[in-house]
Parts: structure tokens; C-alpha cells; sequence
DNA sequence: TTGTAAGCGTTATCAG
DNA sequence: CTGATAACGCTTACAA
């Protein structure tokens, strides 16, 4: 399959390569005469011009890089088909890239789009929400910053400031919490995440806080780490159930393991919300999907997506925007509770 | 941000480019203490060569297009999570493309990946899906498989002959027709899916076929069509319902729809399944999130993908490979049954 | 309005 | 083992 060129079009329309990448970008004033017939001939050959090589000359490639962690967690695919939305209408492409929050995958991935020369980077999940982030990785990113625009999702590095887009989930958390003690309840649990991950640290904090604000003592049997999934909420459930003093309601870490905790419950024919009260986090398409439909609270994955999207156009663009942008997070009130 | 490149690091190591790339790519004997030089020089600059400028020249990227339309349907990011797994053990990344079942959209990401130059297409949904896609978009395909490898997962297109993987939903929708007829149940119902679509009517037939394979008489009353989401299983359910003579059992088009027929019976306090069996299809993880959890037919959505990039990487190095891979579905009989 | 020619950053061929 | 130098396919001054 020989490929065919710009010069092969000029050849044939006897012109120059020139005048052919004029009407290819309009980029300067051509006869109307010879540009038709130069697009008659791009067209008869279906002619496509070499994405690489043009990129390479100017320098852009109209691409952004996303990094995230887990592509079997909907909460990402939601926020990520946020900002493609986004990127169509600002004329980018997306170059996702699970990383399975591993690490050194994170780290290729980061060598794998700078090379491609992608224009700018999302970054969600892995480091940027490692509690204890090695140095050595946090300076790869500062490295990376200084040639690449880069903007955080739920998440940032220590020592130095990153332009991100965030939901409060500190606030969010306050107000399931909030929620729950409305209710009535009096004795909440919280479940899932992992200790050593900083959104974990901080519904915490929101949890333990909240509960003070209302003069509810925090107890710390009534707090179990583990994961993010729904083998973890179902294990963990397992744990609480078994204790003699167990909380009436449980705040999930988000709404993966609050569909574990659920299912441990139901299957030993505790009745939700009577018997005990769930709520999850990120309003993913799960948590209306179940039965009972979940309370939750949205991060508004999608405008996540946008807005991160949009933020990182302008930075591109070399436009001023906001080092941190926050949403609000929403209180979706349903079944569970 | 001026930009180093094999120059820069030449220069500083007195050495020509040529050596330069040699250590690069180890492409050719290189003398150790030079060598060492050169690393030294490229680690103190974190030096990355630009992938552009050396896949101009390989005529190789590396990235492999992926087409899908709709990563809210979990089912394609099971599939295309089987797939990044297997082209990172290739050495390959995926530009993965959301083209919302749009031909246009999906028009236009051909084209992008196409002057981007990817060394193969994987396609999903859309026109490899359509009853009666017109001629020009086929065109389009017939194309662009002349210059890159292309393979489809659940699709085809008319009048060509293309590489494909798929599962055998024919199978599938027999199999779980069956089990529902085994069951005990005489009265099955089909909801969902466009008649437009290829899979539909392709299950459809099963239906219907496994039905007088039974010898129970197929009701065109008892079959409708619609989307593939939750809402369309919620609004079809509800016109079932409102029948006097409904059916006892309902195979869904997809488990999305099979949670929306799911939703509306219970909420109108019907139980699942003693007053009303449900399947579903494509086993996604909502199916096993429900409660009752969900039977379904699994289409091993990761094998899917997996065996798809195998596929193409092999059609890439232009090795023989099967036109067609077909995976058996599984039966995955749970609570909803 | 059009053409010439110099890049863009690599790799590969061919001498040495 | 190493160095010139010509591609790769396109864009963009600079001239005409």
C-alpha cells in the first residue's frame, strides 16, 4: 500500500506541495480555480494528510492524556466521558490510559504520552491520592509539568500547587452524615477505603467531625478500612453484623461498597432501611440501578470531566484559570436510608 | 520550553546523532564507554525522544483505534479493559473513541485515527450493528481495511468479508430461552433492543426459534422492541404489566433493560422471580450487584476484547489468523430466575 | 496567487 | 564501532 502524499497531489494537479497544504488549511488565499481542482483530486484518491508529520512541524498533536485507576469502577467512565464531550467540542481527542493504580504503570503511561506529545494531561486516582506519595514520583509529575499542561481530578501532590478540579467531598460527606443523624440515627458506621488514600482521610475527618458537631462520640469500632469494591463492603458488613453493638446506619466509602455492604445485609434478610440504613458515595449508575435504589451523594462525575476538560484548554491556551476549581457535591436522597 | 533532542544530546557527548539513536534503540554495537556517555547524558536531561518524528519514520505507532458507542454501558469497558490488558503485553496502547452510536461521529473518529496513523481498528457498535447500513459507510470501512487491519467484535458489515470476534449470542439467547423454559414457564416475553440491530434480531430469532423447538407458539404481543437502557426496560415493563394475559418470564435484550423490568415490578410489588422471572444479557456487573441478582448469559466481555487485540496484532505482523472467533457464552443462572 | 526550500525530530543507509 | 546524510510527510517563511 503505497501511501500517498501532498507531493503526489501536486504532482497531479500541477502545482506545488505548497498550494496543496494551502487548501488542505486554509491557510492562505487560493485561486478558486485551482483549489477545486486540487480538492477534486484529494478527493478522487482520499487523500489524508499524515497526522505525525503535520504535528510534528506544528508542534501539537490535539491530544490530551488521561490517566485513571480502574475502568471497572463506572464513577471513571462517567468522568471521562465527561470531558470527551468536552474535548470534541474544543477540537481534542482523548488518550485514556488505565493505569490499575498501579504505580510504575502510571509512570509508563506518563513517559508513553509525553513522547506522543500529547498537549495536555488529566490526571485521576493512583499518586494523586497516595497519602505517603514517594518523591521520586511526585517529582516525575513536576517534571512533566513544566513542558505539559496538567490538571487533577479529586486529587493533587505535595510540595507544590497543580491546577485541579474537585468535588468537596468533605462537604459531601458532612452532609449524608448529616443525613443519617436527621433521621434519627445515632449510631453510624463508617465503611471501606483505604487508609492510606487522602479522599479516604477526608470523609473521615467530615464523618468524625460531623458527629461531634452533634455531640455523637466517634468510636472506632465502628470504623472498618479495606477497598473500594463491592467484596469489600460485603466482607466488611460481615464484621459488623457480627458485633453485638452494631451502628443502625453505615456511611460507605462510596457506592461499590455500600452495594456489598447491601447485599451482606439483605442476603441475611436484615431489611434496609429499617434494620439498617446504607448510604453510598458518587451516585454512580449503580446506586439507582439497586433495590433499594441507594442514597448517595453525586460528585457530578461528568461536569468533573467537563470542567477539567475546559480548565486544561485554557491552561493550553496559556489563558489565566482558577488553580482549584470545586463543585458542589449533591445529596441524592433514595431507598437506603 | 525549548524542547532537546537527539542534537542536544549528541553535541554534549561528541558523538553523531547516528551513535545517539544506536543506544536509543540498541539497533546496533555500540562502544560500552560510549555508551555509558550517552545514557548519562540522556538521564541528567530526562531526555525522551519525540514519538512523532520516530513514528514518521518506522511507519509504526503503536496505537491501536477502538471504536465503541457508549462507555455507559459497562459492557464496553469490561470489553475494552480485556483488550488494553493484552495490547499492553503487546506493546500496543488504544486510542479508545465514544462515537454515542453516531454514524457521523463515528465517521469522523475513522478519518482522525486514520491520519493518525494507527497500526489497527478495533470496532464496536454502530454500523457494524446496523440491519441496513448504508452503502457509503461501508464504503468508508472497505477503505480503510485496505490500508489497516481491522477487526470487529459482535458485528459485520454486508457484502465484505472482515476479521471478527464474537460470542455467539444465537447460542446464548437459546440457552437462557431454555433454562426459562425448564424452568417451568410457558409464557415468555422479549423486551428490548432496536429492530434495527443486528444482535436484536439475531436474538429474536433464537427466541423464537428455541420457543418452537419447545413447541410453544410465539406471540408477537409478548415481544417489544425499544433501546437498550434502563428507562426502556422500565417504560416496556409497564406496558406488560397492563396486559391481562402477560407473560410469566421475560428475556431482556441486555442487562440494562432486564434492571428496568426489574425496577418497575417491584415497585409495583411484584416479586422477582415467583410472580415474574427476569434475564438479562451480557452479564455486566450490575447483573450480580442486583438484588434479586440478576440471570444473564455471559459474552466474557474481557476474553472479548482480549481475543480481539490478539487477533489484530497477529493480522498486524500479518500472520494468518481465523476470519471469525467465536466465544461461547455462559449461562449464568442466579436469583432472578 | 504560487513556488522554493528550510525545517520538525527521528531513523536508516552507506561509507569509513 | 561511528559519522554523514537522505529520507519520513507536512508546514511555513521568503521570494517571485
Amino acid at each position: 500500500m503505497e501511501t500517498i502524499t501532498v507531493y503526489d497531489i501536486a504532482r497531479e494537479a500541477n502545482v506545488s506541495v505548497a498550494t496543496v497544504s494551502r487548501v488542505l488549511n486554509d491557510t492562505a488565499p487560493v485561486r478558486e480555480s485551482t483549489r477545486q481542482k486540487i480538492m477534486a483530486i484529494i478527493e478522487k484518491h482520499k487523500f489524508q494528510p499524515n497526522a505525525l508529520a503535520r504535528s510534528l512541524v506544528n508542534k501539537k498533536t490535539g491530544m490530551i492524556g488521561v490517566l485513571f485507576p480502574d475502568s471497572s469502577n463506572m464513577f471513571f467512565p462517567e468522568v471521562f466521558g465527561g470531558a470527551e464531550l468536552a474535548a470534541q467540542k474544543l477540537g481534542y481527542t482523548l488518550f485514556l490510559c488505565n493505569t490499575f493504580s498501579d504505580y510504575s504503570r502510571e509512570s509508563e503511561y506518563l513517559n508513553l504520552l509525553c513522547e506522543r506529545q500529547v498537549d495536555g494531561l488529566i490526571l485521576m486516582g493512583g499518586r494523586i491520592n497516595a497519602r505517603h506519595c514517594p518523591a521520586s514520583l511526585v517529582q516525575e509529575v513536576v517534571d512533566i509539568q513544566r513542558k505539559i499542561p496538567i490538571v487533577m481530578i479529586n486529587g493533587t501532590l505535595p510540595g507544590y500547587s497543580f491546577h485541579r478540579v474537585k468535588t468537596d467531598e468533605y462537604l459531601g460527606t458532612k452532609l449524608i452524615v448529616q443525613h443519617l443523624i436527621d433521621r434519627g440515627h445515632r449510631h453510624i458506621g463508617f465503611l471501606g477505603g483505604s487508609a492510606a488514600t487522602t479522599t479516604t482521610v477526608e470523609k473521615l475527618q467530615a464523618y468524625q467531625r460531623t458527629l461531634e458537631a452533634n455531640h455523637l462520640t466517634y468510636r472506632k469500632e465502628w470504623v472498618h478500612f479495606g477497598s473500594f469494591s463491592k467484596s469489600c463492603g460485603q466482607q466488611l458488613m460481615e464484621t459488623f453484623l457480627a458485633m453485638s453493638n452494631r451502628p443502625t446506619a453505615i456511611l460507605c466509602i462510596n457506592d461499590y461498597v455500600a452495594i456489598g455492604a447491601m447485599k451482606t445485609a439483605l442476603s441475611r434478610g436484615i431489611r434496609i432501611p429499617e434494620d439498617i440504613a446504607i448510604a453510598g458515595f458518587d451516585d454512580t449508575q449503580l446506586a439507582s440501578a439497586m433495590n433499594p435504589e441507594l442514597t448517595t451523594v453525586s460528585q457530578q462525575s461528568e461536569q468533573l470531566g467537563r470542567q477539567a476538560m475546559l480548565n486544561l484548554s485554557k491552561l493550553i491556551q496559556k489563558e489565566k484559570v482558577k488553580k482549584v476549581t470545586v463543585l458542589a457535591p449533591n445529596l441524592m436522597i433514595r431507598q437506603s436510608t
